[in-house]
Parts: structure tokens; C-alpha cells; sequence
DNA sequence: TGAAATTTTCGAATTTTATTCTAAATAATC
DNA sequence: GATTATTTAGAATAAAATTCGAAAATTTCA
């Protein structure tokens, strides 16, 4: 037994589909939907939130009105030996990128960078990625258009 | 000019980088954080909306506590003609496909695809990917590990 | 420039929601 | 099947959301 188990109920499930939507959704609101009181729904996101199974409540903005246009992958080698991963922690410190995946196969790393156009991907690179010593080689690929992109997972009935 | 220029002052960009830390922080906190009438605050937030620059409220769910232990980014080519993107908007109807970006270079296609392990994964390929005959060929790789993944945007000052 | 028009902000009033707590009900344990 | 732990409900209170009219600030353009 590992005592990090954790079981979700049909509640439960329900509780994180509609929060998935709409984080905002008000309390009363949620208890009505599930037609329970608010005190006892209330108590249940606290708990998902302590389980972290809840792990944050975020506001999806649009890059293009923040005139953020330029979203490139990059697959990126390492020296480093296999059982650390520093240089993820290194590239994980820096703003501008969403996702550090340790992948299996040839490269080491996939990076996903989001700037506001090519000139500030060509600034990271020279003036951060760079400074890490471990990174022997990248393959950038830009992204031409989006069509679709979010994090919302797929949550069972039950 | 366009008329679908968004203009946002340094008091939205706070809401902004406020709302993106805690979709679920009060209007009222708000309006204290930035020294300013509820109402106000409200009325800002609310025109956000409305411009699309506040795209969606979502609650980060854990997948490992949901079971959903596979990440994976396959790299695809397509038949279809330059112009259309009918492949791409097949593959978002896909629950478990989080991410399509039409990508510069050799492949057509970057998918984000997340499932409950790699049987699953082949489920999704042979059930749902195949089903799309204008895909030619794919590419997967595996994530062994995820250092970082959000997407929260660099927010600038002013 | 400066008057008019538009937008933004404020503050007070009202409705709604969040939160707390105790007791009852339900579920789990041995 | 009795005991223990967990979950729920309901009522009470504190806090927040929302609405709206008026003042202030900003923008427009003649």
C-alpha cells in the first residue's frame, strides 16, 4: 500500500468536471447542480484542493491579445547523466516556457516555449538557453497555427 | 486598421497576472490588491471577458490522481491540400486530444494526446486517428516525465 | 484649445454567496 | 451489530457580488 491513493467518487468527478469548465462557477451554484447542500459541497472542494487533486485555478488568456504570436517546440539533447534532471529544473526556471517533458527516444528533452514573436525566441535562446551548459543540441519547430489547445483532462462517470 | 485591436492599460495587465495565478480569487480581493472600487474592478473584468481576452476560468486537475498517467506528442503528416485543416479539426473533436499546432517543416501536424496508459493510447490510434484517412503517417513519442506544464502567459508591466 | 461626448470610477443599497458550526445521517470498521 | 469515522444538512452570520445613479476622468474633434 502506498497511502498516496486516492479515491474520487461519483461526487467527486462531477465536482471536478464542472470546475474544469468553469473554474468561477460560485459554490451555491455547484450545489445546486449536484443538488446538495453548499456546506457539504464546500467541504469537498477543500478536500480535493488539501489531495491536490485540485492543483490550481487558472485564467486561460488569449496570447494574441497580449500580442504573444510565436509558439515554437523545441527538442532539445543533454549531457547530463540519465538520473538527473537539472537541466529540465534550468528550463523550467524560465518564464517563457509552459512545458518541460522528459521524452523517451533520441532527444532528451521537449520544450515548449511561448513569445511574442521570433526576435524574443532567438533572445531566449542566446541569452538563456544558452547559459545552460548541459544542452548540446536543439531542433526548434514553429508552430503556424493552433487549433486547438487546453489542458482539460477526460473524467470518467465514475 | 482592423477595429479588433485590443487596447489593455496597466490596470487590466494586473488583473490579468492576478486572474492567472487564481481563477477563483474574489472580486472583492481584487479591488483590494489593486486599490480600486468593486464595482469598478467588476466592470474591467467583465469587458475582459467580453473582448475574448480572458479566454476561459479553468480548474488544473491532476492527472495522476484521475489515472491519466500517458502523455504523448505525435508528429503527423496529411494528404490534404495546404488550404484546408480538416485533419486538424477532426483530431480536436478528440477528447483526449489536448493540442493540435499545424507546424513548420517535414510534418504537417504536432497532436498532444493524454490517456490513461499506452493501451489506451493504441485504442485512441486505432479507433479514432485511423479513422481520419487523410493522415499519412505518424510519429509518437512517449513522455517519460514532466518537469513543468501550465501555460500561463509572460505578463508585461505596462 | 475647450466644449461635448464617452468612458471609467465610485459609493451606497440589495441580493446572493461563502463560511462556520452543531446535529443528524450515512458509511466504514472491527 | 455496535462503535467509530465521515459526510451531509440546515441555520446563522459574515463577506462578496451585483446593480445603478452620479461624479470624475478621459477622449474626441470642431
Amino acid at each position: 500500500m502506498n497511502g498516496t491513493e486516492i479515491v474520487l467518487d461519483k461526487t467527486d468527478l462531477s465536482i471536478l468536471r464542472l470546475m474544469q469548465e468553469n473554474a468561477r462557477m460560485t459554490n451555491a451554484d455547484l450545489a445546486r447542480e449536484l443538488e446538495m447542500a453548499p456546506s457539504a459541497v464546500l467541504e469537498r472542494v477543500k478536500k480535493l484542493e488539501q489531495k491536490q487533486v485540485i492543483v490550481k485555478y487558472t485564467t486561460r488568456i488569449s496570447p494574441v491579445a497580449l500580442g504573444q504570436t510565436l509558439l515554437a517546440f523545441i527538442a532539445m539533447k543533454s549531457s547530463e547523466g540519465m538520473g538527473s534532471n537539472n537541466t529540465a529544473k534550468e528550463l523550467a526556471k524560465i518564464p517563457e516556457v509552459q512545458e518541460v517533458h522528459h521524452i523517451a527516444g533520441e532527444d532528451c528533452y521537449m520544450v515548449k516555449v511561448r513569445t511574442a514573436d521570433s526576435a524574443s525566441l532567438m533572445d531566449l535562446m542566446r541569452n538563456k538557453f544558452s547559459k545552460i551548459q548541459s544542452i548540446t543540441s536543439t531542433r526548434t519547430t514553429i508552430v503556424l497555427e493552433t487549433v486547438k489547445e487546453e489542458q482539460q483532462l477526460v473524467i470518467p462517470e465514475k
